[in-house]
RNA sequence: GGGCGGUUAGCUCAGUUGGUUUAGAGCAUUCGCUUGACGUGCGAAAGGUCACAGGUUCGAAUCCCGUACCGCCCACCA
């Protein structure tokens, strides 16, 4: 009999999950006697494996409703798979999460008013892997209280000594097959975090900031211009009208444009003292002119291009309404976009002769790094530059003289700024790129520093901020006519630490990458032959587009909290920049090394070779073991491996496909193929024998009551734990499920909770109901045959649309549509079956009438009664299997005082399903 | 710039290889109900041109093409 009142799920989950963990149930291995129970073996057991390894999360904090949604569809799962009659493996685990952890640890650390330099290393790592068991005791608490089925004991830690050993070797074997090297390259640098990040470890960011234009000055003044500014400066002069607005010209691709200008004239009966031709005019701050008129002017200033076909800029004295800087702002954009090297100078600000050299203008949002310029870059089709490609200039820059060499590349968009490029090898990815690509480039002169700062080769600015230097750089190159323009509000996207928000510093430096091209290949392969399925469908494109991205996997991670490289130097190597900025690398003898050279200064080996030999400082990206799970979880006991490899399902979040999944099919085959091979290089392995799993679940994320993510920043989330207590742990299950398909987000309140709540209550009544109602006849030992006969019409209807519903729950289980699942017995349980069927054979099972007299004493109405309250119990018997996975506390707890035939399974969870 | 997803009742969402039905559920709304499992309930009601426009079909929310709007991811912006 169940207890009265309405379902009480504390007591109820502390009861079950207890007489769950006492018999094992979660265990792979767990064998039963009764007959009818899935895990009923005889002999050796054969039975076919399921086995999920499960994502671990981060050993740094609580579970949140993420990973709680999570475990309900990987916990589904399997109790399915166990009731079909597979050996079912949950294999939990915990992240060391590298430096999200190293974050979260140092701030722990800050509170306490300790740092992690304080401690050294060592002690450092010891105290966090201390602080992430306490956080995982935690954790696995609350993943054993959602009544995960995952087997516990074999629980593991990314940092437990059985993995570091494999995650160290497949390391080792990766270099041994020149899949890793060891290179000097420009890699994304947190300034904050002070290490190397992939790609895939940034943000960007909406920002407003700057965008300078800057002139690269010839360091000699151009003596025409030096003729034209002492002529003519600040003097009243007549000017001709010559043209009017509309003129037509041709930009570069040979197509006609309309150049608009207000008005442009010449100097009559002069001679232009650089071409002998008649110098031309802008003319600001005049009204309503035609061609051939004459008019008055004061010259204000020159606009100096470096074709040197020089513009004189003459103003209307009498116009008070003209607004000067917004005329030459005008002018300056229409010039420098059809030519090249436009600037603009005003004889009063710009008395001194110097001012008046020709050079190239450019356009950056980061002048600070102007120290670390290699070379000036156009477009090969620019025909404003097409003379200078090839050519050296040399140039006036705040600290002094430079020379650059002109270089032309594809990459360059002529309508961006002034169509030229400065190239800074050091301290920009594309500029790397085009360093790479052009012999003559040097790559390395690096001017800000790991610290974010700005190093020995950027003179009097050395040891500013990179932000900071801006707002100097700028009043200096005002100062000194090098500024020649200024967009204040120009919108870019900046590059952020996805950890610490901070602003990423692109630096050259040296680190060890993953040559992804073979794996990427392989990955690539394995999905589309179907070897590993991707749910949703669209994801696989996804997946797919990610796999054949280029690029190299920078694995090592300048921080403490994670696997140390297994990598020894004769000593310790050492980065730093040269007297001119070149990225040089200390290695015994102070020479630079070819990667072949290298060998003979580095051993990569678990063991400390002994004296004079140095560890690599790095650790690993925290992806690079993650990346190996589901195999290292697997070699870490005996025999699992061979059992359990390949697994059949990964179950995770959509958001981490490209994080994860995708790592993981780069690195499990690989890694399962040389273990494999370990013993006997011969074996002809398949690729179903090495690819990590049969089919990628997809779940949607966790939303708001208004559709945003939930995140501890913004405070919408909802405690899991309290909802597990107010509502039960099934229902708040049921919530992540029911009406819900893969790979869509879903919003979740706790008015839905609550409505799940009052689900399982009635699932509750209809148990109690109908036990009641059996009270002692011994239903389950009835002879179907014989009920059959005497079956009512309402009778083989139940029956009918239950085996119906069977038969639809059984397909979209296997077609993973678990949400129509859920969403259909919720339907037919109340609509159909409480509603309707209880409804309509209460006449038929009463024993007694309202007064207390018998009724149904007849043997025909004995017979139909019996029949009714078989059906009832055929009924309820599937509806418990059929909801078990999604509801496990419940269901079990009335299997428990379900009657069942002898041979049955205890457990709902090893009870059959139904079929 | 490349890709993906969504658009169905007031709100949140299902709709399972096109057809069992008048397109469903939960929440909210209205009316009624101490009916012997359940008020965390029961009975009833109201509420939808399935984003828009075309096509395929005997038949379309479902398949195809296009449009609009919303959301997301990736790449790039000197």
């Amino acid at each position: 009999m169940l207890p009265k009142g309405p379902y009480d799920p504390n007591k109820t989950e502390k009861e079950i999950l207890d007489y769950w963990l006492e018999n094992d149930y979660f265990k792979p291995e767990f064998r039963s006697e009764q007959k009818l129970s899935t895990a009923y073996v005889e002999g050796a057991d054969k039975r076919e494996t399921y086995t999920n390894i499960l994502p671990p999360p981060n050993a740094n904090g609580n579970l949140h409703l993420g990973h709680m949604s999570g475990y309900a569809y990987q916990d589904l799962m399997g109790r399915y798979n166990r009731m079909k009659g597979k050996a079912v493996l949950l294999l939990p685990g915990k992240d060391h999460a590298g430096i999200q952890t190293e974050v979260v640890f140092e701030k722990v650390l800050e509170k306490e008013g300790k740092t992690k330099k304080d401690m050294g290393r060592k002690k450092f790592y010891e105290e966090c892997y201390k602080f992430c068991m306490e956080n995982s005791e935690t954790a696995r608490e609350q993943e054993k209280n959602l009544g995960l089925s995952a087997d516990f004991d074999r629980e593991l830690f990314t940092l437990d000594p059985k993995i570091v050993k494999e995650v160290l070797q497949t390391f080792i074997d990766l270099y041994d097959d020149g899949l890793v090297y060891r290179d000097k390259r420009l890699i994304n640098w947190c300034v904050r975090c002070q290490t190397a990040l992939a790609d895939i470890d940034t943000e960007y960011k909406e920002s407003t900031g700057k965008l300078f234009y800057f002139k690269y000055g010839f360091t000699e003044p151009d003596p025409y211009a030096v003729e034209i500014k002492n002529k003519y400066a600040g003097e009243e002069i007549e000017v001709l009208v010559e043209r009017n607005k509309g003129m037509k010209y041709k930009n570069k691709e040979g197509e006609e444009f309309k150049w608009e200008f207000d008005y442009y004239g010449s100097i009559p009966n002069e001679t232009n003292p650089a071409d002998n031709s008649d110098l031309d005019v802008i003319l600001i701050g005049f009204d309503d002119l035609e061609v051939g008129d004459k008019v008055k002017g004061k010259t204000i200033g020159l606009m100096l291009r470096l074709d040197k076909d020089f513009k004189l800029i003459v103003i209307n004295p009498d116009n008070s309404e003209v607004k000067l800087d917004e005329e030459l702002d005008k002018h300056f954009h229409r010039f420098s976009k059809y030519f090249a090297g436009v600037h603009i100078r005003l004889f009063d600000e710009y008395p001194d002769d110097k001012y008046y050299n020709l050079g190239f203008i450019l356009a950056t949002t980061r002048p600070e790094t102007k120290f670390g310029d290699t070379a000036l870059c156009v477009n090969p089709k620019d025909e404003r530059y097409k003379d200078w490609v090839g050519k050296e200039i040399e140039v006036q820059t705040l600290i002094g003289n430079a020379k650059l060499n002109i270089i032309a590349d594809e990459i360059i968009d002529p309508e961006f700024g002034t169509g030229i490029m400065k190239v800074t090898p050091a301290h920009a990815p594309d500029d790397w790129d085009i360093a790479m690509k052009h012999p003559e480039v040097l790559p390395e002169k690096q001017c800000i520093g790991f610290d974010g700062k700005l190093n020995h080769i950027c003179g009097k600015y050395e040891g500013m901020k990179a932000l900071e230097s801006r707002q100097k750089l700028e009043e200096d190159m005002k100062k000194q006519g090098i500024l020649v323009n200024l967009n204040g509000k120009y919108k870019n996207r900046i590059q952020i630490c996805e950890r610490c928000k901070n602003q990423i510093e692109p630096l050259i430096s040296h680190q060890w990458f993953v040559d992804t091209d073979p794996l990427k290949e392989k990955a690539k392969q394995l999905v589309k032959d179907d070897f590993t399925n991707i749910m949703p469908e669209g994801k696989e494109n996804v997946y797919l587009n990610w796999m054949d991205t280029p690029e190299d996997w920078c694995i090592t991670r300048q921080l403490w909290w994670g696997y140390r490289v297994p990598v020894w130097y004769k000593i310790q190597p050492k980065e730093f920049v040269t007297e001119t900025g070149e990225v040089k690398e200390r290695f015994g003898e102070d020479i630079m090394h070819s990667m072949k050279d290298y060998k003979e200064y580095m051993k990569v080996q678990v063991d400390d070779p002994g004296d004079k030999w140095v560890q690599d400082e790095d650790v690993f990206d925290t992806w690079f073991s993650s990346g190996q799970w589901p195999v290292v979880t697997l070699l870490a006991k005996d025999g699992d491996f061979e059992k359990f490899y390949p697994t059949q399902i990964m179950e995770t979040g959509w958001d981490i496909l490209i994080f994860w999944v995708t790592r993981m099919m780069l690195l499990c085959p690989y890694k399962a193929k040389s273990y494999l091979l370990r013993d006997d290089k011969n074996l002809d392995l398949t690729d179903k024998e090495i690819t990590p799993f049969q089919n990628v679940y997809l779940h949607g994320l966790v939303l708001d009551r208004e559709g945003v993510k939930m995140s501890k920043s913004k405070g919408n989330g909802i405690d899991p734990f309290k909802m597990m207590h107010e509502f039960g742990t099934d229902a708040l299950r049921l919530s992540f499920v029911i009406g819900n398909k893969v790979g869509q987000n879903y919003r979740l309140y706790e008015e839905k909770i609550e409505s799940f709540r009052n689900y399982c209550n009635k699932i509750w009544n209809i148990s109690k109901f109908t036990l009641m109602n059996i009270g002692d006849e011994q239903v389950q030992n009835f002879d179907p045959d014989e009920i059959g006969n005497n079956m009512e019409k309402d009778d083989k209807k139940m029956i009918k649309h239950i085996d119906k519903l069977i038969e639809n729950s059984t397909r979209n289980m296997d077609n993973f549509n678990f949400g129509v699942v859920a969403q259909e017995l919720y339907e037919s349980i109340w609509h159909e079956f409480a509603d309707v069927y209880l409804e309509t054979i209460k006449p038929r099972i009463y024993t007694k009438d309202r007064k207390g007299n018998p009724i149904n004493t007849s043997d025909e109405a004995q017979d139909s009664r019996k029949a009714a309250l078989w059906t009832l119990w055929y009924c309820l018997d599937k509806y418990l299997r059929l909801l078990h996975p999604f509801i496990p506390f419940i269901t079990e707890k009335i299997w428990q005082e379900f009657p069942k035939k002898e041979e049955e399974s205890e457990t709902l969870m090893y009870a059959k399903w139904p079929n």
